[in-house]
This record gives structure tokens, sequence and C-alpha cells, in this order.
DNA sequence: ATGAAAGCGCTAACAG
DNA sequence: CTGTTAGCGCTTTCAT
């Protein structure tokens, strides 16, 4: 017996105008409304507590303004402080934009039935945000041809055309080698991220040796070995470091839960973290400041990431909406205003390739330094 | 230029048959189709890769298939093993169902704006599902009136007609009191959850309390002090706790954070968790079992949990269609077949206060006690 | 400054 | 067994 929600066209009748009038007042395409007219509307919107439906008003620009966040299929995924702090800034920025996000897992349930695409073609979701994403993810070369908007978030492909943002792994390791060089350490191991897997886990072991070899110091190959990311892998990496170089004075490991393992491994083998072994982490979640000693680490800023990474994301889809319903982007130039446009330099060549993501790549999110206590100085 | 998705015109054409016909054939209700008819149609929705837009297909019943998790505004409540095992579970379960999950924070914002009631509104979810709502929520109130389904997970408001869903915490605290009192504890102190806040956290204590007295060993009030459900507050409790009595020779914890501040406030006092003291947490989380000792607690299965709560909310959402279609439940009855209708009493009479959730009250979900390392025992 | 009308893609009576 | 018809609630030209 309950009314049912009150309609466009309740209000347009209560308000004694037409249901195009009440549309074009709620989309603020209000300029030709008159003020008189509009604040009636408004009133009776508010009386009637009328709620346009997302449904019909998506059906037409067949948009459900919603984002899917794409989760790997790892046991826990949800319950990480990782991915934790990456979705809390997407979810912020979209809730910013009235937008909605959906979470997905990568199973292979989901893989096999190509849902990542389904949603898209059912218009579920307008686009799609890959968090975890590593080279296993195969698949992601279906969307390279996709026209919804797609971005990895702090991985990249090489390969394939796909658009992602990422964190300065380059500078990350910089930071660590620089850090760990002007305490005077000179017999240096890393345990690293997935090699070969994980693209943005080899620029920052790179950029390590690299920066480090600029101070003239060498590490070894044996000296950087693969602790998987987690915290495990990462004790045993370190364990097994430790074992092959017991002079070893420093490790860098390339992300926290590694650095938890090789505090482990430290403490087993008899040594203490932050006065007999220097160790550097690389995420800053919140367990390195609870560790013990809390652990000097490379901030790498994960909701920041997540916000930029749905800011482009939203940026594309005003692209798309605009690019589909006319070219009146270049008149529109003109007018200026507060617009956040990417300038262009004007007589850019138009790249040979052409790529489906029209923005420019992305910035890498700035990482900083957090010195704790896991590192010793060694100077006199 | 790419052509759009096609439409059901597109595969009603293709297939030389009516929108309809593939309408049916789409929703299974293919009883009537011609087998030759069906295997036509769908052969052309393969070959055109049709996909039903999800927004149209919920215009007219008002339904997106999507939940909403409603996540409460902590620091980093994307980020905890709590509220991860929770979603998972309803994930995996919604996903199952073909249903999609947004998520939502209980920000200031969202509260004001009344969010939660206007995403019901305006047809972007067809349910709501709390995680983590504590006293403090006065808000949920409004959600008593209305029609579509919301379910409080792992709380109960017993002022308001709210259905929830909840863990087996009696038992939890009656498995927490049979052990420690088993292993030959007699003093005994508890760190609890947020008293009257929290119904299930007092659930929990006065089970615990209750069992104790049972076995004759009674607690006196200020052996029961509030650790806020963190590591923090946690370990001061424990610490207040161990100063005021400190020959208690146990202490359990009314969920695992705290524990893991109780082990801190001994570890500080100089006592040893596992020998000198024993120590009982709740809840299981995987930072029990990486404890140091590892950590005895009483395992709360959050994952089924949120299984069991999606299963409660798409049984609400299912009685709700078929309310809101026809009274044809009854006719329907006599089909039999292999439906999962709950089994009402024949006779049973009308509950004087009607509930806008028709389902009877939820069953607890199971709970055991783990034993690892963190009790001693104190019998000869 | 405002309205009429067509249409977005699907579902659901009702016919036949 | 299948097709016709009429919406669902909103947006969007195009008129006026």
């Amino acid at each position: 017996m309950a009314k049912s929600r009150p309609s466009i066209r309740d209000v347009a009748r209560e308000s004694g105008v037409s249901p195009t009038t009440v549309s074009l007042i709620i989309n603020q395409v209000d300029e030709r409304i008159s003020s008189a007219t509009r604040s009636r509307v408004l009133k009776t919107i508010d009386r009637l507590q009328y709620k346009p439906s997302r449904l019909a008003q998506g059906l037409p620009s067949k948009s459900s303004k919603t984002l899917a966040i794409i989760l790997p299929d790892l046991h826990m995924a949800f319950a990480d402080a990782y991915f934790g702090e990456i979705i809390s800034g997407i979810y912020d920025h979209a809730a910013e934009q009235d937008y909605r996000i959906t979470l997905e897992v990568a199973r292979r349930s989901f893989v096999r039935s190509k849902r990542y695409l389904n949603i898209l073609d059912d218009c579920s979701v307008d686009g799609l945000l890959f968090l975890g994403a590593t080279e296993e993810h195969r698949w992601l070369e279906d969307c390279s041809g996709s026209d919804r908007p797609l971005i990895i978030v702090n991985n990249r492909f090489p390969q394939w055309d796909l658009d992602s943002i990422l964190c300065d792994y380059p500078m990350a390791g910089r930071l660590a080698a620089d850090h760990l060089f002007a305490q005077g350490h000179r017999h240096i191991g890393m345990v690293c991220g997935p090699s070969a897997k994980v693209y943005t886990a080899d620029e920052l072991t790179n950029a390590f040796i690299d920066r480090l070899a600029e101070h003239g110091v060498a590490i070894r190959d044996r000296l950087v070995v693969d602790g998987e990311f987690n915290v495990g892998p990462g004790q045993r990496a370190a364990a097994q470091l430790l074992a092959t170089e017991p002079n070893l004075t420093a490790i860098f490991c390339g992300n926290d839960k590694m650095a938890l393992g090789a505090y482990q491994a430290a403490r087993a083998m008899g040594r203490h973290v932050g006065t007999d072994l220097s160790i550097v982490g690389c995420d800053d979640l919140p367990a390195a400041a609870t560790a013990d000693p809390p652990m000097t680490t490379v901030r790498l800023n994960y909701y920041d990431l997540g916000v930029a990474a749905c800011a482009r994301m939203l940026r594309r889809l005003g692209l798309a909406r605009s690019n589909g319903n006319a070219q009146k982007t270049a008149d529109a130039a003109k007018a200026a205003g507060p617009s956040n446009t990417d300038a262009k330099a004007p007589g850019a060549a138009v790249p040979a390739k052409t790529h489906r993501h029209v923005l420019p790549p992305a910035g890498r999110i700035p990482v900083r330094l957090v010195e704790r206590q896991s590192v010793v100085s060694l100077n006199v």
C-alpha cells in the first residue's frame, strides 16, 4: 500500500512544470531556468523526498556511475593494509564525485567467465581499477582493446597498452640506498619483491642497486633474493642472506611485510635489529611503526595513490563522455575558466601508435624516507 | 564508429524472433520456449556477445542487484582483518548469486546526508549490510522503517526493529571460561570490549563471568576492564589489571587485538605469556597464530558470518520480490519442489508486533576454542 | 525560459 | 509457443 517512490513526473506535476524542467534543474543545467521556478521545484523535491533513480538516469547515458576495484585472488586481500589504504583513497575520491565503487576478486571463475569485461559490457560499472595485478594476470591483455577506461594501480605492463599509475619506486630505491650509505653501510643485501612478475618491484630493486653502485658499493647477485612480498618468504630470504654473508650490516626489503620477516630471521639467528643489523622496509604500513624496534622505511603513500588513480579514472570518464557527445571540447577551450584539462603542447605531433587512453602518462606518487630505529649508524 | 553494444532487439532481429522471446530465454523462464528457438537465440547471443544491460533490466523491477556494505568510520576500516573476513564472505556469496557489492563508509557526511537511505531510495542498492555498528550509530534508528532489507552484522540493537546476525558470543564466553577453569586457573581477569556500546561485547563478558561463577570462581568488578577493542587500550587495561591484582594467573580478552595489547603489557611488566601468565583471545585473526607465543583464542568464523549475512539478505530480497509481485506464494507452496522456504509451524500464531523483516531470527554462527600456547596448565 | 515527444533497453501482461 | 503493447523513470533534441 505504501505509495511507491515519487518519480520525476510527480515532482513536475506538483510544481506545475514539465519533467524536462525538473530534469534540467536536477542536472544543474539550469542556466536557463528562472530562479522562481527553480526554487519552487527544489522545494517540491524536498517535500516529496524525491531521489532520481540511478537506474533510470543511467539508462540513456549507459553509465552506472560506479567504478569496479579488482583485487587479486590472495587469501585475505580484503584484510590487507596495502589494499586497504588504496581502496580508502579510491573510495573517498569517488564518493566526493558521487561515484560508487564495487569490489571484485579476480578468482578463477572471475577470469574464466571474463567477468572483468562483462561488468563493463552490461553497464554495471563505468571503469576498472586493478590492484595487485602481476604478470600472471595474462588475461589483462583482453582489456587493452576495451573502450571503457581501465587503470592498473601500482604496476605497469609495458607489453600491453594499459594505463597505469605508480608510486615513485625509483626514488624509493634511491632514498633507501642513500640512507644506508650515509649511515656508513657498505655490506648490504636486499630482499626484493617477485622479480619479473611485478614491474615496480624491479624498478625498486634496480634503482637501489644502481644508486649504491653510484656510491661505489656493488651488490653481488646472490645478495639480492626474492621474498615474494610476504612475511614467510621474506624471512627465509633474509635468513639465506645472513647465512651466505654473515658480515652483512644492512638489508633493504622491498616491502614492509618482508622486512617484518627479516626481523624474525634476524632474531632467530641471534642478531639484533637496530644495533647489530640494520633493516629498511618499504611501504610504511601501520605495522612498521609498531614493530620492535620501530622500522625505518620508505613511505609510499597508498592512500594518495588511490586518490590519484580514482581522479585519473574520473577524468577519463569525463573525457569519454564529452568525446562521445561531440567535439565541442575545442570550443569549450576558449571559454577558459578554472578548467583542469591537461595542457598539451600546441604543436605536439600525433603519436604514431594511438593509445586508447588519451591522458598523458600519470605522474608518480611521491615517496619519502621515514627514519625510525631499525638502522644503525656505522659512522664514528 | 564502433558499433554500440547490441541490444535485445538486435538479438531478436538476428534470430528472427521477438524481444520478448529473447527476454524469456535470458531469464530462464523458458519452460515454454521451444528448444529449437532457444538454441538459435542462444547462438545469436553468443555470436553478438550480447550482455543484457543491468540498468535496463533493473529499471522495471527497481532493482540494481547490488548490496551495500557499510563500514564504520574507523581510520583504516578497509585494512582491518575483522572486516576483511566478513566482507570476503559477503562478496563470495553475493557473487555466486550474481549480486554485486558496493562499499560505503559511515563518515559524518555519509550520516548527515542520510546517504544510507538515499542509496536505497535512488535504487543504487537493494539492501544494506552494516558492519561494526555500535550504539553510537544513533541514526540507525532511521532505518527501522525502511522497506528495503537491512541487516546489522555482529551486533544487535534491542531497542530498534533491526534484523541482525551474530556469532555465538555466549558460547565463546563459556568456552573461554571452561578452558581457563579446566587448566586450573582461579584468579582471572578480563579485558572486555566497549561495554554498553556493543551488545555482543556484553554478551561475551556476561557469559564468561556467569560460567566462571557456575564453576565457583567469582570475578570482582574491578577485574573486568574495558579495552575498547583495540591494541593500545587493551594494553593499558591489561596493565591495570596486572597492577591491581598481581596474583592474576589468566586474562581473557574480548578480542585478539586487545589480547595482543595484553601480551605487550605482560612483557612490559616482566611477565611471560604462556608460562607466567595465561591469555585467551577471541577472534582468531591471522595475527593470533603468528603471535609470540601463538595465542590460544576462541575462533569466531567471520567469513561464515559474512556468508550467512549475505544469504539472509538475499533470502529477504527474494521474499520481498515474490511478496511484491503477488500472493502466489501460497499457490507455489503446493508445487513443492526443492524449495528452501523457511518451514513455518502451520498453526503458528501471528506475532502481535509485526516486524518488517519476516524471516525468523537468524541462528548464531558457531565458535570453537583454538588451543595454542598462551595458556599454562596449573594442574599438577 | 519551458514543454512535447522520442527513446534508452528491458520486462510483463495479455493476446493469439 | 510466440508476438504486441505498454510501460519503468529519466534525458535530450527540437520547438515555441
